[in-house]
Parts: structure tokens; C-alpha cells; sequence
RNA sequence: GCCGAUAUAGCUCAGUUGGCUAGAGCAGCUGAUUUGUAAUCAGCAGGUCGUGGGUUCGAGUCCCUCUAUCGGCUCCA
């Protein structure tokens, strides 16, 4: 008896009925039988060992497949499991799924304790039992069975409760079974790499009402030598750390006396940022938008209006103390009431539409303790937001020239993969949000419909909406891969609803504006992390603080060195003398360290023949040049930088 | 907030099982050197060992409290 089996090149391969992905892939190429680590037989994904008794489609998934690694790391986790029950005979095990950088097991230790110095020696019995190539044996088990097999583990039992009878399947590897959906690779013998990253605790279920678990993070690879590529790109990833680099660069600190979460801007960090600002400001300029300042406190009143009071709860308000207690005020956690009370200010016809606002708003919200991190979350931090204020018609438009912005922003700072993720309502928790439905309607199709005719890769998730509206936000890969939420564009029907807002319309009627929140950074703190991972510290020339650094030869020359820097400064080029009685290649090698774009060399030759000898960051000797072609190569180069072509 | 770990000079880190006056490199200061494309030499100074308490003849080291940081979980208007 024989089925056909249609390989993913098209071509169609006659094999015995009950062969499995295995045999096949032997019968194309011993090698490739080697690497199979898992299958997919008409789009299911299944054991390399399954046979198949029906014609197919078959794909031989490989370490080059994401579920082929998938496959690697879930039965790399049975492995540590197994490893790990070993040593720990009464650890309950639970749920230990693959990630996107290997795997996880969660863990009930009981009154035993798991620490990170028990990790070298499961490593080293996983290895142990790997070497034993035991294969993986997935089989059907009954719920009766199962439950039997689970007694006193709580949480298996609770999984298995929630199965159906005849969806239960175990995995059996060597000496050990787990409860187990599978896709599994041959056998234990691929994994020859392993090493336990980290130890967490994690909820049951995520749900932090639930019992706390140990999670056991690892990784495993098929070659020592690609978990050591994997270990140096960690490594790099720490180097780029913003937290690292800000401390170097003097951009920016913590101080316990201030408070957690609170961070103070050095000035090197400070010029940074406002440079920064600067640009956005002169974008959104253009692009129509007024400044407006409002104050760092609101009335308690302001937030019940806007619903955020009720939302949120008074504990993620920071209170300010005052002596009427009928008069309570609060650290503003968002600028948006605010700014429609500057709408509120005067009565606006629909000739006067749009309307839009901007400010770099600090707003205060506090966070749990827990997740504060650096730059990218924190208690303080400054929004680049605005409010725009227009008429039903007018919302795709206007939605559409904020992407604009956005992606411009994105253009000069050369962040070049990203995905536009849509932020809709969760259809079945429709008591999370305020407003009508028709309203939540119209306001994520405007989104859906802009993001469409800009022709942005977007992804739909549903439930992550913010309460009063659908939001679209930008999620940017950096220069090593990672991936960060930045700009961020929200409809909203509903607090002009709750702040009566209105404008007259040509009807001579009163129409309530629709109002939509933005903020292309996110927030500048969190801007200034990304950039700094991004860029490693190595800012565009536009944006760094020196630009330039000139190292004189000798103290003979430091008065030709102030009158090259009084030129420069005269054009507008930021930078300093390095006139320490230090060697040149000292001076090379500090303006090197951080990350100075131009060095200018000023020494005999130089001062004899009114010029100056430039060397770009990196190796490259540019020779000597007078220091208006100097002048000239920056503006040249700035210009090119903020240039959107 | 929860689980786990950590906290020594401005920075990066040593500091054995509790035992002499807590060390180094870099940065800083002073002096010498006046230098041609990635680290010149010498000297000096710098610390309530995160905070408060406890055990001990004796605590940087052991125990407890608090605070902050790190890795996660949960959360993110």
C-alpha cells in the first residue's frame, strides 16, 4: 500500500502507507534527516516519528523554521524537567512552553528552594541525559488515566480538567512523562548545547491572585558553537543597555533622595533632548500645531470628568497635600483634560477645525515598584503630546498627516523596520471601556482605513485598546533586531463627550469635534532608551552634543585652537578643545571612547598653513582642509541627515 | 505589589571559613613631560562598606528591618 506525499517544492514522492516525516526525509538525503526536528503533515505540526496513513503535504522543519526551534525548545524543556525531577523528586510541574528565545518551565519547588546556584548542576545532568538519544513518544492517555497519574499535582489536574476526554496526550522521554499538547524532535541526542539563563517567579495562570511559581528559564542549540554566537549577542545587547550608556555619556541619573523612578536629566542629557524637542517642534509647526503649557497639577474633578479617576483608582494618583480638604489636586498623570479645557476656552466654528495642541507635558503616574526600568519606564516622564481637535469628516485626514509625522521621525533617526499594530477593543469585555458602540465603530474604522491607504504593515490585537478609544501604535525594530514600542495615535469619541466639547457647525448647529491623541515619541524619556539602544550612543551628527573635538598637538597651539573653536562655535558647530598635556593618540583615543564624530588635529603644520587636519570617529583620516570646507562638510552633512529624501 | 538576586571610592570590581590601619584599575588633583592619529611617567587625595538594629571579645563578612538596583511575573491612561 502507498500514499503520495507532496513535498513543499511541489514534487510528489510515492512512500509505503504508515512512513513517517523521518523515513522520508532519509529517503531524500541522509543529512537532511539528521537536522528534521519536527513536521508539519497537512499543516498540522506532528512528531518526526508519526507515521502517515493518508496522502499529504508534508515540510520537514529544520533549526532554520521557527517551529522547527520550537519543537527543539519544548522537548528541551521536558529535558530539563526530567533533570530537574531528578534532584527535586516533590517539584509539581506545570506548564513549559517555548518562547521566543528557548524555553521555560514553571515549577511548584514546595518547601524546597531553588536558587540560581542549583542551575550548573541540571545543566550538567540535562546534558548527561541527552547523550542518552532517548526518543520522544507521544500516546494518547484517558482523562481517568491521566488524572490518576497527576495525584496531588493541582496544577496538572487543573489542566487536565479542562481537556477534553480524548485530547490527552503524554510525551515519554527516557524515563520520564510529562502531560504534553506536543510537537517534539526525534530524539534527545540533538541537543548539545544548554545553559539555564535565569530563575523568576511567575504567577499561575499569570493571574497575580494565583500561587506564585518558580520559572526556570533556558536555552538549548543543536552546536556548542552557536550557543556561544548566542551568549557574545547578549553580550552586545549589554553593551547598547541605555542604563549603561546613559551613565557613561552623563545623559542622565537616579538619586534614591529624589525618589524612584524620578530621573534627573545631566546637562549633556538635557541639551540632548531639547535639541531633540526642537526638531519635533519646527516639524509640528509646520504641520499646523500651536504650543500650549499647562500646569503639572489638576483638580481632583478633572479626572472623575474625564472617567480616568474611575478607571484607574485613586491609588494610581499622586496626590498633593493641601490644607482645605475640599480642595484635592493631583500630579496629572496624562495632558488630555487639560488640553480640552484650552478647547473649552473660547467656542470654535468648523471653519476654525482643526484645532491642535501641543506640549511636552510631564505627567506623573505611579507605576508599581517593580516595573520601573531605566529611561523606558518611570514615575515622571515628559510626553511629546497634542490633541487634535476635529470634525467627524476631518479624522481620517488628520489621522493620516500624524503618520506622516511619524514616519518621517522614523526616516531621520533610520529606524527602518516597523509594523504599525492596531489597538482594538476586546468583543467580550465590553465593560472595560467607556463610550457608545457606534462611536467605537466609527473610531476603529478610521484607524483600520488610514493605516490601509498609507499602505502600513499593521497588525490587529484585539482587547488592547486604551478605555476611551482604539489606538494605533509603532512598533520599531532597532539596529540588533529587538523590538520596541514607540509613536503612539489614539481616536477618542468620548472625552469630548464627558467635556462637553463643541464646535458650530455650518448648519449653524452645535456639533461635538472628535479629538485624537498623539505622541510620535511616546514620551522622551523613553525616546532617548530606544535611541540610545539603537544607535549604541553613536547619535546622528544632528543631534549629538559635540560635534567635534580639537586636539592641539601642544600647549603652542591652543591659541590657533580657540580661534579654530570661536569659528566653528560662530557657524553654529558644537564642540571643545582637548588641550590637556596629554600625547596626541591619548586625546585620539578619549575622543574615540566617546563616540566624538570629528576630531580636529591643530599642531605646527596646521597653524603655519591656517588649516586644520580632520579625522572622522572610526579610522578615517580626512586630511587637512581649511575650516570653512570643515564648515561646509557639516552643514553639508546635517542638511543631508534632516533631509526626508 | 509579588518571587529571586544584588548593594564596597565618581565608574568597574577584589576583599578566604568573622580577626591587624578595607585594596586595585580607570576617572580626579599636583608635578614632570610639549608630544603628529586609539592609553607618557611619578606623586597625592578619595570609603560611616546602601540604611537602621541585632549576634559576637571582634562584623564589609552572620541574622533581622527598611531603601534602592537587577532578572522575571503582574501592570502600562
Amino acid at each position: 500500500m502507498s500514499i503520495n506525499i507532496t513535498l513543499p517544492d511541489g514534487s510528489v514522492k510515492q512512500v509505503k502507507k504508515g512512513s513517517t516525516p523521518l523515513d522520508i526525509a532519509k529517503d531524500i538525503s541522509e543529512g537532511l534527516a539528521r537536522n528534521v526536528l519536527s513536521a508539519i503533515v497537512n499543516g498540522k505540526q506532528v512528531e518526526p516519528a508519526d507515521s502517515i496513513n493518508e496522502d499529504a503535504t508534508l515540510q520537514l522543519l529544520t533549526w532554520n523554521d521557527e517551529m522547527g526551534k520550537k519543537a527543539f525548545w519544548h522537548s528541551s524543556a521536558h529535558l530539563m524537567a526530567q533533570a530537574i525531577v531528578q534532584f527535586y523528586p516533590n517539584a509539581k510541574l506545570t506548564i513549559g512552553p517555548a518562547v521566543k528565545n528557548g524555553f521555560y518551565y514553571d515549577i511548584d519547588f514546595g518547601d524546597d528552594t531553588f536558587t540560581e546556584s542549583d542551575l550548573p548542576k541540571i545543566e550538567k545532568r540535562m546534558l548527561e541525559n541527552a547523550r542518552k538519544k532517548a526518543e520522544y513518544h507521544k500516546y494518547s492517555v484517558s482523562k481517568t488515566e491521566a488524572l490518576k497519574e497527576y495525584q496531588g499535582n493541582e496544577y496538572k489536574t487543573e489542566l487536565i480538567e479542562n481537556l477534553e476526554d480524548g485530547d490527552i496526550t503524554f510525551c515519554r522521554h527516557d524515563d520520564f512523562t510529562d502531560l504534553c499538547r506536543g510537537g517534539h524532535i526525534p530524539n534527545t541526542g540533538f541537543i548539545k548545547a544548554v545553559k539555564l539563563t535565569s530563575i523568576a517567579g511567575a504567577y499561575w495562570r499569570g493571574d497575580e491572585n494565583n500561587k506564585q511559581l518558580t520559572r526556570v528559564y533556558g536555552i538549548t542549540f543543536p552546536k556548542q558553537k552557536e550557543l556561544n554566537e548566542y551568549l557574545e549577542k547578549l553580550e552586545l545587547a549589554k553593551q547598547r543597555d541605555h542604563r549603561k550608556l546613559g551613565k557613561e555619556m552623563g545623559l542622565f541619573t537616579f538619586s534614591q533622595n529624589v525618589g524612584q523612578g524620578l530621573p534627573l536629566w545631566l546637562p549633556t542629557g538635557a541639551e540632548l533632548r531639547i535639541r531633540l524637542e526642537q526638531f519635533l517642534k519646527k516639524v509640528q509647526t509646520k504641520a499646523g500645531y500651536e504650543q500650549v503649557i499647562t500646569p503639572h497639577i489638576g483638580s481632583k474633578q478633572l479626572y472623575v470628568t474625564s472617567g480616568h479617576y474611575e478607571k484607574y483608582g485613586k491609588d494610581s494618583f499622586q496626590p498633593i497635600l493641601t490644607p482645605d480638604e475640599n480642595e484635592e489636586f493631583l500630579l496629572k498623570p496624562m495632558n488630555c483634560p487639560h488640553h480640552c479645557e484650552i478647547y473649552k476656552a473660547k467656542p470654535h466654528s468648523y471653519r476654525d477645525l482643526p484645532v491642535r495642541f501641543a506640549e511636552f507635558g510631564t505627567v506623573y503616574r505611579y507605576e508599581q515598584s517593580g516595573e520601573l526600568h531605566g529611561l523606558t519606564r518611570v514615575r515622571g516622564f515628559t510626553q511629546d503630546d497634542a490633541h487634535i481637535f476635529c470634525t467627524p469628516d476631518q479624522v481620517k485626514d488628520e489621522f493620516k498627516k500624524v503618520i506622516d509625522i511619524v514616519l518621517y521621525i522614523f526616516k531621520i533617526l533610520k529606524f527602518e523596520n516597523y509594523v504599525a499594530q492596531i489597538s482594538l477593543r476586546d468583543p467580550n469585555a465590553p465593560e472595560k471601556y467607556i463610550g457608545s458602540d457606534e462611536n467605537w465603530e466609527k473610531a476603529e474604522s478610521a484607524i483600520q482605513e488610514a493605516a490601509a491607504e498609507k499602505g502600513l504593515k499593521t497588525i490587529v490585537e484585539y482587547g488592547e485598546a486604551a478605555f476611551y478609544g482604539p489606538k494605533l501604535d509603532f512598533m520599531v525594530e532597532d539596529a540588533i533586531g529587538r523590538e520596541w514600542q514607540l509613536g503612539t495615535i489614539q481616536v477618542d469619541y468620548n472625552l469630548p463627550e464627558r467635556f462637553e466639547l463643541e464646535y458650530i457647525g455650518a448648519d449653524d448647529n452645535k456639533h461635538r469635534p472628535v479629538m485624537i491623541h498623539r505622541a510620535p515619541f511616546g514620551s522622551m524619556e523613553r525616546f532617548v532608551a530606544v535611541l540610545l539602544e539603537h544607535t549604541a550612543g553613536e547619535f546622528p551628527l544632528w543631534l549629538t552634543s559635540e560635534q567635534f573635538s580639537i586636539l592641539t598637538i601642544s600647549e603652542k597651539y591652543n591659541k590657533y585652537a580657540k580661534k579654530v573653536l570661536n569659528e566653528l562655535k560662530n557657524s553654529d558647530i558644537r564642540g571643545f578643545i582637548d588641550d590637556r598635556s596629554e600625547k596626541i593618540g591619548r586625546k585620539i583615543r578619549d575622543a574615540e571612547v566617546k563616540k566624538c564624530p570629528f576630531m580636529i588635529i591643530v599642531g605646527e603644520q596646521e597653524e603655519e598653513t591656517n588649516t586644520i587636519s580632520v579625522r572622522q570617529r572610526g579610522m578615517q583620516d580626512l586630511g587637512s582642509m581649511t575650516v570653512n570646507d570643515f564648515i561646509k562638510l557639516i552643514t553639508k552633512l546635517v542638511k543631508e541627515e534632516l533631509s526626508d529624501k
